[in-house]
DNA sequence: AGGCGTTTTT
DNA sequence: TCGCAC
C-alpha cells in the first residue's frame, strides 16, 4: 500500500517555516471538507475562485497550465497568471479556453532592472498565442521583458504594456485593434527601467485606434507630446516624462479630453524622493493657449512642474474643470495674488500641497481673493506650504464658499492659529491642522524665519504615508468621527494647556482630536465653548485625571479617548480621581487603555450611560489584589455592554471578580493576561455574555466547570493558549456558539465529541483550528463517497500516487491494470495493461516522466507517463512484489517482495544491483532516504531495516512493533522515520540516535499507511478503522531547513529495543466513538472491504496532502533550497555510481 | 535555463 | 490624591 504523493513530492519542493495565515487554513479546511465528500478541485494547480475565474497567481509556474478537457473550461472568462515564471507563450496556450475575455500575465518575466536580483529575462510569444483567443477583451502584459507588441485579436478593449521594454510604437504595433479603448504603456523608459533614450511614438501611430479613449504614457522619457494621437481621447496621462515645453499645437484637436496629466515633466528636485532631473532654468514653457482647446477638461495635473506663477490664460477655457493638482510647485507667492482661479466655477478639488519656498517658512500667508470665486470648491489641500500663522486673513477668501468641506493644513509649522476663523465656513466638515506647532490660542507674533538656510534639501520620511492614527480600531470600543459633521484635528502639535478661548466660535465642532500633545490639565473649564462636541480624543498626552468636574463642560460628549496617558499614573505616590465619569450623562464610549493604572485611584467607576470601556493595558492585577478595595470597580457601570480587560497582568479572574462586573455585559475581552485556568461555570454570573476573548493566556485545558446551559455565547476565542485537552462535550451547552478560535494551542486533534451532538465541521460553526499547529481534523468516511471519482478500475484500487506537478494521478488495481488520471471532476484515465496479477504499488519518478509499478505477477514495471507506454520489466523477484520506488534522483529503483528480499535496480541498465535478504518475512514496504543514499524496508516480521545503497551494509534495524509493519515514511530532514503497524500504533524513530522517540496510539485497528507531508511539518495516517488522521510533527526542527542538513543515519545503533519512549494518546479519542459514523457493509476483516476503504482513505489523504502542498507553495516556495537539495543529491549520487 | 518576488508611487 | 471650605 503506497501513500506516494507526500513521500515523493517532499523532494520536489523547498521547505519553509512560516506559519500559514488563517485565511489559507480556512481555505484548506473548506477544500478538505469538499474533498472528504468526494469533490476534487478542478483546474489544479490553480484556484477556481468564481464560476468564471481561475486564479493561478504566485504558483511559480514555468508554463501556462493546460486544464483538463473535463473541467468546465468554456465557462471561464477570467484567468490570472500574474507573478509566475512563464517566459514562453505558445500558440496553443490559451486555445482551449474558448470563452476567455480577461487575461493577466503581468510579472512573469520582468525587465532585468525591475527584477530584484537584476536577472535577465526575455519573454517570447508565439504569433498565434493571443490570436487563438478571439474573445479576448482585456490583456495585461505589464512587467514583462517584451520588446515588440505581440499580434492581438481584434476583440481587445484594454491592453497594458507598462514596464516592458517596448520602445517603439508605430502604425503596425496595434493594427486592426478597432475595439481598443484603453492602452497603458507607462514606464518603458525611465530610471528604473532604463533604455538610454526615449520611447518613440511615431506620428499618427495610434490614429488607427478609432475607439481609444484612455492612453497612459507616463515614465517614458518623452520630450514632446506625441503627434497625431487619436482625437477622441478622454484621458491622456503623460506625467514624469521630459516634456518641458507645451504649446497649443501639442494638445490641439483633443476636444473630448477630460483628464490631462502632464505633471512631473519639469521637476523641483528638493522635494523628490527618487532620482530626479531638475527643471532647467527658463522652463517649463507653457504657452498661454496650451489648454485653450480643452473645453471638456475635468481634471488637470500640473504637479511637480516648477511653476512659480500661474498664467490666467491657461485656465480661460476650462469652465468644466473639476480637479486641479498644482502640488509640488513654487506657488507660495502666486497663491497669494493670482487671479488664475477666477473662472474655475466648477472646481471641486484643488491641491496645493508642498508649494513651499525652499528653506523658508512664511510668517503670514494670505490666499488671493480669486479663491473666493471657486464656488464649487469642496477640498483644498494646503499641506506643506510652510507658514507660521493662521489668522483671519489667511484663508479669508474661502470663508463664504458654500460647499467647502475639507481643509488640509497639516505640516505647515503653524505656531499661531486663530481657530475661530472656521466658524464662518458654512459647510466645513474637516480641518486638519495636525503636525504643526500650535501651543495655544495666541502665540507671539511671527516673523520671517529661515529653515536650515543653505542646508540640505528637506525630505519627508514618507510622502503622505497613511498616519498610524488612521489604523482601524474596533467600533465596539470607540466612536468613529467619519460620520460626524465637523472634525478638527489638532493632533501632533505643541499644546500643553487648553485655554477655553482657543475654541471660540467652534460650537459646531463634533469631533476634536488632540492626541500626541502635552496636555496635562483638565478640570471642566477647558472645553466650555464646545457645546456640540461628541468625540474628544486626548490619547497620547500627559493627562492628570483628578478633578471631579473634568469634561463636564461638554454637554454632548459621547466618546472620550484618554488612552496612552500613563505619565501621571506611573508617578509614585500620586492619586487619581475618576469621579468625573459619573458626571458625564451622555458618555457611551470611554478609553482608559494603556495608562498603567494600578493604585490610588477611585475605588469605582460610575455611569448610567457608558456602553463601552477599554481598560486594557492597565494593572488590574494589583487593583484586584488589594482586598475588596477595587472589587466593585466596574460594577457601577450599569449599562456597560463591552469591557476590555486585556493586558492587565491578571493571573486569575475569580467568580467573585466576574460576579462584580456589570450584569449587562455582552462582550468581555481578557486577551494577553496570564490566566492559567478559568472557571467556566462562573459565566452564569454574566447571563448576557455573547463574546468572550481569552486569547493569549496560559490555559492548559478546557475543563474546570462547564459553560452555562442557557449560555448566549456566540463567539469564544481561546487561541494562543496552551490547551492540550478539551473535556468531552465541552462546547455542547453553548448552543448559540457561532465562532470558535482554537488556533495556536497544543491540540493534536479536533474531536467531534467536544461538540456533543453537533457535527464537528458543521458549516454553521466557523471553526479555526489555527496555523496547523494542531491536528487539522478528524473526519469520517462516508460510504456514498467511496470510489466516487475513480470509476474505471474493475476491481479494488490498491495504490495511488500524484505526479510531482500534481497534474496526474496514477493508480494500481487488483484488476491487474494501472491507470493514469487527470484529477478533475469527470476523471479521464488511460489504462496501462501489462501486469498479469494485482498491481500493488504505483510511484512517479521525481521528474514525473516515469512511473514504476509493482505487482503480484512478481515483476516491477517501468512506464513512460509522457508517451503513456510500457518501457520495461524487472523480473527477478520470485514472489509477489508489494512496493517499488524510484530513488530521489530517479536513477535507482527499490522493490520489496514477499520473497523476503528487497532488490535495488539500476534504471538505466535495468539490472539488479543488489538483493537485501535480511528480512525474516514478507517485505511490505520500502522507500528511499531523502538523501538517496539509504533505504528503509518494513516487514511482516515486525521489523524495520535500513541499508546503505552504496555499501549494501545493514545500517540499522528496529524490532519495536508487536505486529506487521505496513508502511513507513522518512521525514524530509532525513532524521526521523515513522512507521505504521498492524499493532495499531505509529512509531517515530530518531535515526540519528537510533532510538524510538514516540509511540502514537490513534487508530482502533491496524495502522495501514502513513506519510509525512512534503515539509515534514505534519504527517497523516490511515487505518482499517476508517479514520484518517493528520498530525503535527512537533519535532524540534526548523522546517525552513529540513532539506539542507540531510545526513545519513548513524551506523548500526548498538541497541534500539529498550530505550525509554514517550506514549501519546489522543485525548478524548476513546470516548468519541458514539459520534463516529460506522460504515454499513461487510465486516472490516473482509479483505475486499478493507482494501476498498483503504483505497479511499489513501486517495483522500493524497488529495489532502496535495492540497496542503499547493497552499504551502503559494505561501513561500524557496526554490534555492530545492536547488541545494538536488545538488547535494547529485554529488552523493556521483559518489554512488561513478 | 533560470532564478528573484506579494513590487504603492515617485 | 494636586485651592477646599472657612
Amino acid at each position: 500500500m503506497s501513500l506516494g504523493s507526500g513521500s515523493q513530492r517532499q523532494f520536489c519542493g523547498p521547505c519553509h517555516g512560516a506559519p500559514l495565515p488563517l485565511s489559507l487554513l480556512v481555505q484548506a479546511q473548506v477544500l478538505a471538507l469538499a474533498l472528504s465528500q468526494g469533490a476534487l478541485p478542478a483546474f489544479l494547480p490553480c484556484e477556481f475562485q468564481a464560476p468564471d475565474y481561475i486564479n493561478c497567481e504566485w504558483l511559480f509556474l514555468l508554463s501556462v497550465p493546460h486544464f483538463s478537457a473535463s473541467s468546465p473550461r468554456e465557462n471561464i472568462t477570467k484567468l490570472s497568471l500574474s507573478c509566475n515564471r512563464i517566459r514562453h507563450l505558445h500558440n496553443s496556450d490559451f486555445a482551449h479556453l474558448p470563452g476567455l475575455r480577461w487575461l493577466n500575465l503581468k510579472w512573469n518575466c520582468p525587465p532585468s532592472s525591475l527584477s530584484i536580483m537584476h536577472w535577465a529575462c526575455h519573454m517570447t510569444i508565439e504569433p498565434h498565442t493571443f490570436l487563438a483567443v478571439p474573445t479576448l477583451e482585456e490583456l495585461n502584459l505589464s512587467y514583462n521583458n517584451i520588446t515588440t507588441v505581440p499580434a492581438l485579436p481584434h476583440s481587445l478593449r484594454t491592453l497594458s504594456l507598462s514596464r516592458t521594454n517596448i520602445l517603439v510604437i508605430d502604425a503596425a504595433s496595434f493594427r486592426g485593434l478597432h475595439a481598443l479603448t484603453h492602452l497603458y504603456m507607462d514606464g518603458n523608459c525611465y530610471y528604473q527601467n532604463p533604455c538610454g533614450r526615449a520611447v518613440q511614438v511615431a506620428p499618427g501611430a495610434l490614429l488607427g485606434l478609432h475607439n481609444l479613449t484612455h492612453l497612459s504614457l507616463k515614465y517614458n522619457n518623452l520630450t514632446a507630446v506625441p503627434r497625431d494621437l487619436p482625437p477622441g481621447l478622454h484621458n491622456l496621462l503623460l506625467s514624469y516624462n521630459r516634456i518641458v515645453s507645451l504649446g497649443p499645437a501639442d494638445l490641439a484637436n483633443f476636444t473630448a479630453l477630460r483628464v490631462l496629466d502632464v505633471g512631473g515633466n519639469c521637476r523641483r528636485c528638493d522635494h523628490a524622493r527618487n532620482p530626479c532631473v531638475e527643471c532647467p532654468p527658463g522652463f517649463p514653457q507653457l504657452h498661454p493657449d496650451t489648454f485653450s482647446s480643452l473645453s471638456h477638461l475635468e481634471g488637470l495635473v500640473l504637479k511637480d512642474s516648477s511653476l512659480s506663477s500661474l498664467d490666467t490664460r491657461w485656465f480661460r477655457g476650462l469652465g468644466n474643470l473639476s480637479v486641479l493638482d498644482l502640488s509640488e510647485n513654487f506657488l507660495y507667492d502666486c497663491i497669494q495674488n493670482t487671479t488664475a482661479f477666477q473662472g474655475l466655477r466648477k472646481l471641486r478639488k484643488l491641491y496645493l500641497s508642498f508649494n513651499y519656498h525652499k528653506g523658508v517658512s512664511y510668517a503670514h500667508m494670505t490666499l488671493a481673493p480669486s479663491f473666493g470665486r471657486l464656488r464649487a470648491l469642496e477640498v483644498l489641500d494646503m499641506t506643506g506650504i510652510f507658514f507660521r500663522e493662521l489668522s483671519e486673513s489667511t484663508l479669508r477668501p474661502l470663508a463664504r464658499l458654500p460647499v467647502l468641506q475639507t481643509l488640509k493644513l497639516q505640516m505647515n509649522f503653524i505656531n499661531w492659529a486663530q481657530l475661530s476663523v472656521f466658524q464662518a465656513y458654512p459647510s466645513l466638515r474637516q480641518v486638519d491642522l495636525s503636525n504643526n506647532r500650535i501651543s495655544g490660542p495666541l502665540g507671539s507674533n511671527a516673523s520671517t524665519w529661515e529653515v536650515g538656510a543653505g542646508g540640505a534639501n528637506w525630505r519627508p520620511a514618507g510622502h503622505l504615508a497613511p498616519d498610524p492614527r488612521d489604523a482601524p480600531s474596533s467600533e465596539d470600543f470607540m466612536l468613529n468621527c467619519k460620520n460626524l459633521s465637523f472634525t478638527l484635528d489638532l493632533s501632533r502639535n505643541n499644546l500643553v494647556t487648553i485655554e477655553p478661548e482657543m475654541f471660540a466660535g467652534l460650537s459646531r465642532l463634533q469631533c476634536l482630536r488632540l492626541s500626541y500633545n502635552s496636555i496635562s490639565q483638565v478640570n471642566g473649564s477647558q472645553f466650555v465653548l464646545l457645546t456640540s462636541l461628541q468625540v474628544l480624543d486626548l490619547s497620547y498626552n500627559k493627562l492628570d485625571l483628578y478633578h471631579g468636574r473634568s469634561f463636564t463642560e461638554l454637554p454632548c460628549l459621547r466618546a472620550l479617548d484618554l488612552s496612552y496617558n500613563s505619565q501621571a499614573f506611573t508617578m509614585q505616590g500620586m492619586g487619581h480621581n475618576f469621579s468625573f465619569v459619573a458626571q458625564l450623562p451622555g458618555l457611551r464610549y470611554l478609553s482608559l487603555a494603556h495608562n498603567a493604572i494600578h493604585s490610588r485611584v477611585s475605588p469605582e467607576l460610575r455611569s448610567a450611560s457608558l456602553r463601552a470601556l477599554d481598560f486594557s493595558g492597565n494593572a488590574l492585577n494589583r487593583m484586584w489584589n488589594e482586598g475588596d478595595l477595587y472589587l466593585r470597580f466596574f460594577q457601577g457601570l450599569s449599562q456597560l455592554v463591552s469591557l476590555d480587560l486585556s493586558r492587565n497582568h491578571l493571573h486569575a479572574v475569580l467568580p467573585h471578580n466576574l460576579g462584580h462586573l456589570p450584569r449587562s455585559l455582552q462582550r468581555l475581552r481578557l486577551q494577553d493576561n496570564y490566566l492559567a485556568f478559568f472557571n467556566w461555570s462562573s459565566l452564569t454570573l454574566l447571563p448576557r455574555l455573547e463574546s468572550l476573548d481569552l486569547a493569549g493566556n496560559q490555559l492548559k485545558a478546557l475543563t474546570n466547570g462547564s459553560l452555562p446551559a442557557d449560555s448566549r455565547l456566540r463567539r469564544l476565542d481561546v487561541s494562543r493558549n496552551r490547551i492540550n485537552f478539551v473535556a468531552l462535550g465541552f462546547f455542547a451547552p453553548a448552543t448559540q456558539l457561532q465562532e470558535l478560535n482554537l488556533s495556536r494551542n497544543a491540540l493534536r486533534t479536533l474531536d467531534p465529541s467536544w461538540f456533543g451532538a453537533r457535527v464537528a465541521l458543521n458549516k454553521a460553526l466557523k471553526l479555526a483550528s489555527g496555523s496547523m499547529d494542531s491536528c487539522l481534523m478528524v473526519w469520517h468516511m462516508k460510504p456514498q463517497s467511496r470510489a466516487y471519482r475513480f470509476t474505471g478500475h474493475k476491481d479494488a484500487v490498491t495504490s495511488v500516487n500524484f505526479s510531482p506537478s500534481g497534474h496526474l494521478l496514477a493508480s494500481g488495481s487488483r484488476d491487474k491494470t494501472v491507470r493514469l488520471w487527470v484529477p478533475n471532476v469527470k476523471g479521464e484515465s488511460t489504462v496501462f495493461r501489462a501486469h498479469t496479477a494485482t498491481v500493488r504499488s504505483v510511484h512517479f519518478c521525481s521528474d514525473g516522466q516515469s512511473l514504476v509499478t509493482a505487482s503480484d505477477d512478481k515483476t516491477v514495471k517501468v512506464w513512460s507517463t509522457h508517451r503513456q507506454k510500457f518501457l520495461f520489466s524487472l523480473s527477478q523477484h520470485i514472489n509477489w512484489v508489494r512496493c517499488a520506488k524510484f530513488s530521489p534522483d530517479g536513477r535507482l529503483i527499490v522493490s520489496a517482495s514477499d520473497d523476503k528480499t528487497v532488490k535495488l535496480w539500476d534504471k538505466t541498465s535495468r539490472e539488479c544491483v543488489h538483493s537485501y535478504c535480511e528480512h525474516g518475512g514478507f517485505v511490505t514496504y520500502v522507500d528511499f532516504h531523502p538523501s538517496g543514499t539509504c533505504i528503509a524496508a518494513a516487514g511482516m516480521d515486525n521489523t524495520v531495516k535500513l541499508w546503505d545503497v552504496r555499501t549494501h551494509r545493514l545500517l540499522q534495524h528496529y524490532q519495536l512493533h508487536s505486529a506487521a509493519v505496513n508502511a513507513l515514511s522518512f521525514h524530509p530532514s532525513g532524521n526521523y522515520l515513522i512507521t505504521a503497524s498492524s499493532d495499531s500504533t505509529l512509531k517515530i524513530l530518531d535515526l540519528m540516535e537510533g532510538r524510538l522517540l514516540y509511540t502514537l496510539h490513534g487508530h482502533q485497528g491496524p495502522a495501514t499507511t502513513v506519510a509525512f507531508s512534503r515539509t515534514g511539518e505534519y504527517f497523516a495516517s490511515g487505518g482499517s478503522d476508517e479514520q484518517v488522521m493528520v498530525w503535527k510533527s512537533n519535532f524540534d526542527v526548523d522546517y525552513g531547513d529540513v532539506t539542507k542538513g540531510q545526513r545519513l543515519p548513524a551506523a548500526l545503533a548498538s541497541s534500539s529495543r529498550n530505550l525509554p519512549e514517550v506514549d501519546f494518546h489522543i485525548p478524548g479519542r476513546a470516548r468519541s466513538q458514539e459520534s463516529v459514523q460506522s460504515v454499513p457493509r461487510e465486516p472490516a476483516s473482509t479483505p475486499q472491504a478493507l482494501t476498498s476503504t483503504l483505497e479511499h482513505i489513501v486517495g483522500q489523504l493524497d488529495v489532502l496532502t496535495q492540497t496542503v502542498c499547493i497552499l504551502e507553495q503559494r505561501l513561500t516556495l524557496t526554490e534555492d533550497k530545492l536547488k541545494q537539495c538536488l545538488e547535494n543529491q547529485q554529488l552523493i549520487m556521483q559518489r554512488v555510481t561513478p
